[in-house]
RNA sequence: GCCGGCAUAGCUCAGCUGGUAGAGCAACGCAUUCGUAAUGCGUAGGUCCGGCGUUCGACUCGCCGUGCCGGCACCA
């Protein structure tokens, strides 16, 4: 006699043992053909599953965010049957539900192409039509492992016997298919139809590049067509916002083949590069930060000291001279160290901050290179402090006071945090790791930040916190850290005199708040969508003459701002007002003044914003105010638009 | 590094099953002197990524290499 309380606190009594799916139907035939799982007790469960005694149920449907999982799971398998009618042979693995969507691997000699995508997609659609039941089959260890053996399911049968002991191992059948798994899923494929075959890609069996390479086929999936329709939009808007392209359109940078990962900036490129290497090198000075600058090129015996040789040394570029062998540097950290080192350094000097804007280079692996956010060539706005341990808190909070500032200046908001903890190798006491690692959490708290721990993941030396966001599409990018460092001092024999006279080695931790110039600048550029804040525009303002007469007082203009310390260019082109408008609108200048005979005899300029808006006529020194508020907001004025 | 795809004019892209390349924009020239997102006419522009092969003949087919793109792995 269960009696089933709903999530609006109402309560059903049944006489015997019901289904989900008959709860459902007791409360109205339209719930029971949306329904598409349960949860019953705080468990996810079919709808065919049976509730025998006083339960809490929710029904799933595919307004529900679980509903979607559930969904795009089924969906998953959908594909993976269909991939197995059409290709004899090839075995299942994985196929679990991500953002947006699902992949499904697949163990194969035959690589799948786009064609193919395009047939399996289509044999999904039929099995839609089918609306072949989903039956949830639960079955023995022994008897799950034979029948995948049966079936010639290598990978399935592996899975199962690595099961935890005592999990109920389940099966899902649809039609003549039939796969592993513990649910729920969709009570038939005719629950399905908004799907889109996306990608396929190589994926390691097991993410372990040991292992041999799986076929992996990743689709998206949503409760209607519509909202398909909408993600398709939304990712074709989102890749126009490439910093590729817009890198390209804007003459910003180019990288070409005879240096991969290695980007030339351009005039206009060069000049955002800039504006933020001042900003950031104010921002230091004000801080307490020394500005430093080591070689770039230091002996092999240094790195080998420092243990990045050992480490690291297949990634770093080497060169023999002088029958010396020398290595580029891939960081900073080992030279400053070596600044430290020069003249002895008493307790009173620290905390000793130290930063360069460290040209460095690493040979990434080839197809690890994308665009300007991962390269072999970059610049990091790096900075090591020499601390003692007691000063580890205080300095992790001082710098993300910092980060956030600067953060805030380029109209950033969504940032990720996560804290990296100590890993199975390391160096270091517990007890070190235990004060590093609280210093790093409690300076997160004192700020209310949201953070995620990624445990095991920190350095050998020390833990860290990483500062991440997201570029155009989604993917994650690393831009700011810091890191506690309890082993290169002294590996680099750094040392102090303390209070109590005796010698001893600092901590170090290292930081970076936009990581590298070029990644910051490829997100910058994907997150403004090329339409630069002033304060970075390459060009602020273009002065354009209607006609050949106007010409002088175009040109008096845009000196005049040039004088003040405006990027102001004129454009005196023999073209149409309309031609001229059109084309710096599309490279994104922040400002266009227009003069003609109104403004020559008023001694002033028609002002227009790059997003069309007419600010009507104003003398210089008003556009010059103007002009210089907008530059003062940095790129905060984005963070308000947004709001 | 691994799996797959791609590489044609400065840019964006056409070019069916092999018969030595084409558009739009940009550039250049001429005309036009014009008021807020494209004035008209004309000219020039290609080692079809590189190498080797198949073929009477290769942008097209095959192999090798390089780079880029999408994933995977990596990211001190």
């Amino acid at each position: 006699m269960p009696v089933i309380t709903l999530p609006d606190g109402s309560q059903r009594a049944f006489d015997e043992p019901v289904s989900v799916r008959d709860v459902a139907a007791a409360i109205g035939p339209g719930l029971a053909k949306a329904a598409l799982a349960g949860v019953v007790d705080g468990r996810q469960v079919d709808t065919s599953h049976v509730i025998e005694r006083d339960a809490a149920l929710a029904i799933v449907t595919d307004r529900d965010a679980a509903g979607l999982d559930v969904i795009r799971h089924s969906t998953a398998h959908l594909l993976a049957m269909a991939t197995q009618e059409l290709f004899p042979g090839v075995q299942v693995t994985i196929g679990p539900v991500i953002e947006d969507g699902f992949y499904y691997d697949f163990a194969t000699g035959h690589a799948f192409t786009p064609e193919d995508l395009g047939k399996i997609e289509q044999r999904m659609a039929e099995l839609v039509a089918d609306d072949l039941p989903i039956e949830r089959i639960v079955v023995g260890r022994s008897r799950a492992v034979e029948i995948f053996r049966n079936m010639g399911e290598h990978y399935k049968v592996q899975i199962i016997q690595e099961l935890p002991e005592g999990e109920e191992i389940s099966l899902y059948q649809q039609g003549a298919w039939m796969d592993l798994c513990r649910g729920p899923h969709v009570p038939s494929t005719g629950k399905l139809g908004a799907f889109k075959l996306t990608k396929v890609a190589g994926a390691y069996w097991r993410g372990d590049s040991k292992n041999e390479m799986l076929q992996r086929i990743y689709g998206t999936a949503w409760a209607s067509r519509k909202q398909l329709k909408q993600y398709l939009t939304r990712i074709e808007e989102a890749e126009k916002r490439d910093h590729r392209k817009i890198g390209k359109k804007l003459g910003l940078f180019h990288i070409q083949e005879e240096a991969p990962g290695m980007v030339f900036w351009h005039a206009a490129g060069w000049s955002i590069y800039q504006i933020i290497e001042q900003y950031m090198r104010d921002g230091q000075r004000k801080r307490g930060y020394q500005e430093i600058r080591t070689p770039q090129l230091v002996d092999l015996s240094l790195w080998q000291r420092s243990g990045h040789a050992d480490k690291f040394g297949d990634d770093m570029f080497m060169l023999k001279a002088e029958e010396r062998e020398f290595a580029v540097k891939p960081m900073n950290c080992p030279c400053h160290v070596q600044v430290f080192n020069q003249g002895l350094k008493s307790y009173r000097d620290l905390p000793l901050r130290l930063a360069e804007f460290g040209s460095c280079h690493r040979n990434e692996p080839s197809g690890s290179l994308h665009g300007i956010m991962r390269v072999r060539g970059f610049v990091q706005d790096d900075a090591h402090i020499f601390c003692t341990e007691a000063q580890i808190q205080p300095e992790v909070s001082d710098f993300i006071d910092f980060l956030h500032a600067v953060y805030a200046d380029f109209g950033f908001d969504d940032v990720i945090y996560r804290l990296s903890t100590r890993p199975e190798r390391r160096v270091g006491s517990d007890a070190d790791w235990d004060r590093a690692e609280q210093a790093l959490a409690d300076a997160l708290d004192a700020q209310n930040l949201p953070w995620e721990e990624l445990p095991g993941e920190g350095a050998f030396y020390g833990p860290k916190i990483e500062f991440s966001l997201k570029d155009c599409i989604g993917r994650v990018w690393q831009l700011g850290t810091i890191q506690v460092d309890f082993s290169t001092p002294g590996r680099l024999d750094a040392h102090y005199v303390a209070e109590d006279g005796s010698r001893r080695a600092p901590v170090m931790l290292h930081r970076a708040i936009l990581g590298s110039f070029e990644r910051f600048i490829g997100i910058l550029i994907e997150h403004y969508e090329g339409v630069f804040p002033s304060w970075l525009a390459p060009t602020q303002a273009v002065v354009l003459n209607i006609t050949d007469k106007h010409s002088p007082y175009a040109k008096y203009v845009e000196d005049s701002l040039k004088n003040k310390g405006f990027r102001v260019v004129s454009d005196l082109r023999n073209e149409k007002i309309g031609f001229k408008i059109r084309e710096h609108t599309i490279h994104k200048v922040p400002y266009l003044l227009v003069v003609g005979d109104n403004e020559v005899e008023s001694q002033t300029v028609a002002v227009r914003a790059r997003r069309g808006e007419d600010l009507g006529s104003m003398d210089l020194d008003a556009f010059a105010a103007l002009l210089a508020n907008d530059v003062a907001r940095h790129g905060r004025i984005v963070l308000e638009k947004q709001h």
